[in-house]
DNA sequence: ATATTATTCGAACGAACGTTCGATTCATAG
DNA sequence: CTATGAATCGAACGTTCGTTCGAATAATAT
């Protein structure tokens, strides 16, 4: 019943020139900029066009609206995220490795995508509708992954697991709000003081 | 050389009406509503007025653009915080009681004045020019009392200061995307386990 | 009651927005 | 080379935006 793929009707296939994915790509990193500096509904798709050396008609044939383009930006960062977290998981035995892995995870994507990962920590809400939902799912697959590793850290106390959780989750996304890579320590000095910040608190010192 | 305050030029003094500071202080809380809701950019000064019952235009009475309503929010809002946390420091002798007013004033802030609270820290860089500059100074000096408190709890590394600073207002200003008054917990009980969580870490029960 | 001026409003302005569409250019298959 | 359709473009559409302005209203002082 349900519509086949190379069926008796409806989709003309498409034969993509060969640079289709490099432009879409190259549209996907403008986009990122500009909604990076001004925000989803302060940027416009004109400057979107602009940087991403295109027309301004020409965003529309590889995209069907502005909406589409943030949450091509989303779905694609947030896959990206859970499938490097997941991989990395793997080789982890401890509680605590998989934890510094999460953290280490998170930080080098915030590094390497910049503009991508503010675009989805500052955005969450500017989606509505089907993209909102389809973005939201992936977000909470990985939010779960995260909890359950805290989940084995914290293994005695586990009504402490959501707290801490979004109290981690909380310091990991503020970080585009001051990071300079300029001044900035190295990605693995920063991870690795924001394990021990998070594992041992910050009076290790403590008089008994 | 200046212009005098009662001179011969310039100013024709103004004598407000009763409710004047009533509606201004209406259309405040209205904006504060609109912008939390669809952010700076996204929101209108339409519906910031139709929310505040008054006209479009009778915004402009009371505010000169768009940009110093969110100016003036803002302004309010920093201003408050930091008055608040001077008043509670001032009771304050240990280092760690002084770390659980940072903690407990943000927060309480935070539950009265959501809209507010929201305004300041998702809308830190839509202001641009004279009204950025003079709200940065606000909170650097916010920024620079909590650093201070943190610099006493630490006494020993202070290297690491900046970083727990960074660190601790990454997780207090996140807590606007999840904290749903209907079903979270009290305010004092939730910083009193933040402040725990900062200060002992989360493995407690450490293997030697 | 009258004069004064603080306050409100309706209507309009130009600019910028997201999106559409027909024509045009370009790459590829035959 | 020619034909086909993918890719690009310029121009325009209708809406919504922030802001302005002169007229109308409401509150206060004399």
């Amino acid at each position: 019943m349900a519509t086949d793929s190379s069926g008796t009707e409806s989709k003309p296939p498409v034969r993509h020139h060969d640079n289709y994915e490099k432009r879409l790509s190259l549209i996907l990193k403008a986009a990122s900029k500009i909604i990076a500096r001004d925000g989803f509904a302060g940027a416009s798709v004109r400057d979107v066009a602009a940087k991403g050396k295109i027309g301004l008609s020409g965003i529309y044939y590889y995209f069907e609206s502005k909406d589409e383009l943030l949450y091509a930006i989303q779905r694609h960062s947030f896959s990206t995220l859970v499938s490097l977290l997941k991989e990395r998981l793997e080789t982890c035995y401890s509680p605590e490795d998989k934890l510094k892995a999460v953290i280490d995870n998170h930080f080098q994507f915030f590094v390497k995508n910049r503009d991508e990962f503010r675009v989805c920590v500052h955005e969450m809400e500017s989606l509505s509708g089907k993209y909102y939902k389809t973005v939201l799912k992936i977000r909470q697959e990985y939010f779960q992954l995260v909890r359950g590793v805290i989940d084995e850290v914290l293994r005695g106390s586990k009504d402490e697991t959501d707290l801490t959780a979004l109290f981690l989750f909380g310091s990991l996304n503020w970080v585009y709000m001051w990071y300079d890579p300029e001044k900035n320590y190295d990605v693995d000095k920063l991870s690795s003081q924001y394990l021990r910040v998070l594992l041992n608190g910050i009076n290790k010192s403590q008089e008994p």
